[in-house]
RNA sequence: GUCCCCAUCGUCUAGAGGCCUAGGACACCUCCCUUUCACGGAGGCGACCGGGGUUCGAAUCCCCGUGGGGACGCCA
């Protein structure tokens, strides 16, 4: 049997960590057993979907690199199958049509609550013989079996089970005839041959119901797997105060989608103590009975630290187009600078974004007009003027300008004004950084070439003098 | 309110009755390395929600409680 999975957004916002979880655990199970990986579009409510959202769903399974199989598939351009359906269980009998105004539902409601039941519909148009005169246009409904039980077989939770009783008769089609989630996605699954359904524990209480459906289909249940919701870093439900939840901020903010990937893989997931896993490692361990119950909390540390990790291992040429991507966002020309290559490559190991990365490279850029108040109070005072001065001389005439040959220049200085690097490193590089911060020296120079080191170490011997 | 789910360090988790003096990771703290910041290395702090059972033995199984979450829409 070939494994068919499916991620079913819908674009009614944007694709945030906990879709796209799903969609990777989703993606990684149907990789794992060389299945067929489906993505389909929820866009039955006309209301809140629109076309940005949808865009924006795409664009961010696309950086992820989640590639679907089949799909996208718009649940709008599938109505006459809906209809279809609705039409065949109304025939059968496994449907009805529906009078109750709005008025008569919330005033059931109401009631019930009041009583403290449990609010649902109590089936009252099941038995209607003929339409109402001077009805509004019906729904249809299921017609839920009224004794018994549905057991969910799920790998995750093992067998959960409804009673009928508790369940109510749900509405499979609007008064205005469009068909509604619940009927969707279990005709979608039948019709798409979807195996497994791996979705938030939010749609366990749907499960029965859709069962239902397919029971009354005459069609066999996927399995199911209900993973735990994701939850913010505070322990509480994930929403926009957390900061980045759309998964393409996290690329604005200069993360690495293996990074992410990793990350989420994590998250009610694992295997054995290991956290490093990259996307083949992923798929040949993935599996439903690894899965956790219980929900997650989302820790931007571990994040950052896994990202930092990606930076500091992925090939150079990996990193060059998302690191340019970050200069350009900071209005900085890549290619107005040293080679890209040479900046990653020093800069790796003292960034744990790309953005990051981007913002301490600046100067490698652009020269400092101004010191940081701090480190130039304490390396660029009166008494660093004689080691600018001895160190641009010498560097003026080295011979070669390469890491090796600065590193020894700068000790040989150090050596010859009997003092330690410290004070010969510190002053330089507030000269050529502006701040008291950057890669080795050495490295540093050779990246930035004596045609920009020289000018910024007598803009500092000015600044210095006045 | 009713139904359903969940419960190991601050966080992510290992653990499928004895291997547990409860392991790993992030974070935090200390030390080492060091021209800054980092990287790296070595240590440290730190948890089985509570109560009953079952068992020779329970973090692991059962029950109750407590806490958290979800569902109860002509949303998905």
């Amino acid at each position: 049997m070939t494994i068919v999975t499916r991620f079913p957004p819908s674009p009614t916002g944007m694709l945030h960590i906990g879709g796209a979880r799903t969609a990777l655990f989703s993606w990684l199970y149907a990789r794992r057993h060389g299945g067929r990986f489906i993505l389909r579009i929820e866009d039955t409510d006309l209301e809140r979907s629109t076309p940005e959202a949808v865009q924006v769903i795409l664009e961010g399974m696309a950086w992820l690199g989640l590639e679907w199989d089949e799909g996208p598939y718009f649940q709008t351009q599938r109505f006459d199958r809906y209809r279809e359906v609705v039409a065949q269980m109304l025939a059968s009998g496994h449907a009805y049509h529906c009078y109750c105004s709005r008025e008569t539902l919330e005033e059931m409601r109401a009631g019930q609550m009041a009583r403290k039941e449990k609010p649902r519909y109590d089936g009252r148009c099941r038995q209607l013989a003929a339409p109402p005169a001077a009805a509004p246009a019906p729904v249809v409904r299921l017609c839920n079996p009224t004794e018994g039980a549905v057991v969910v077989r799920d790998a995750i939770h093992g067998g959960v089970v409804f009673e009928n009783a508790e369940l109510d008769d749900l509405i499979i089609a609007r008064s205005d005839g469009t068909p509604t989630y619940n009927l969707c996605v279990v005709v979608d699954d039948i019709d798409m041959g979807v195996t497994h359904v791996i979705r938030g524990d939010d749609h366990l209480n749907n499960t029965p119901r859709q069962m239902n459906i397919l029971a009354a289909l005459g069609a066999p249940a996927p399995v199911y797997a209900h993973v735990p919701m994701i939850l913010g870093p505070d322990g509480r439900k994930l929403s926009k105060r957390h900061g980045a939840v759309s998964v393409l901020e996290y690329r604005q903010e200069g993360y690495l989608p293996e990074a992410l990937l990793n990350y989420l893989v994590r998250l009610g997931w694992s295997h054995g103590d290991q956290e490093i896993f990259s996307i083949e490692q992923m798929i040949a361990a993935f599996d439903l009975d690894a899965l956790s119950k219980s929900a997650a909390a989302v820790n931007p540390d571990k994040l950052l630290w896994l990202n930092q990790h990606y930076i500091k291992t992925a090939p150079v040429e990996r990193l060059l187009a998302p690191f340019a991507e970050q200069l350009r966002a900071l209005d900085i020309d890549p290619a107005t600078g040293p080679a890209l290559a040479g900046i990653i490559e020093c800069q790796r190991e003292r960034a744990k974004t790309l953005k990051e990365m981007a913002l301490a490279s600046r100067f490698f850029f652009e020269a400092p007009t101004v010191f940081e108040e701090k480190a130039a109070a304490k390396n660029l005072g009166a008494e660093a003027r004689p080691v600018l001065l001895a160190l641009r001389a010498a560097l003026q005439a080295l011979p070669e300008w390469t890491a090796t040959a600065v590193h020894g220049l700068v000790e040989g200085q150090a050596a010859a004004l009997g003092l330690g690097l410290g004070k010969v490193a510190q002053p330089l590089r507030v000269a050529v950084s502006g701040g008291g911060v950057s890669p080795p020296i050495d490295a540093t120079l050779a990246l930035l070439g004596p045609t920009r080191t020289l000018p910024r170490i007598d803009h500092a011997l000015a600044w210095i003098g006045t």
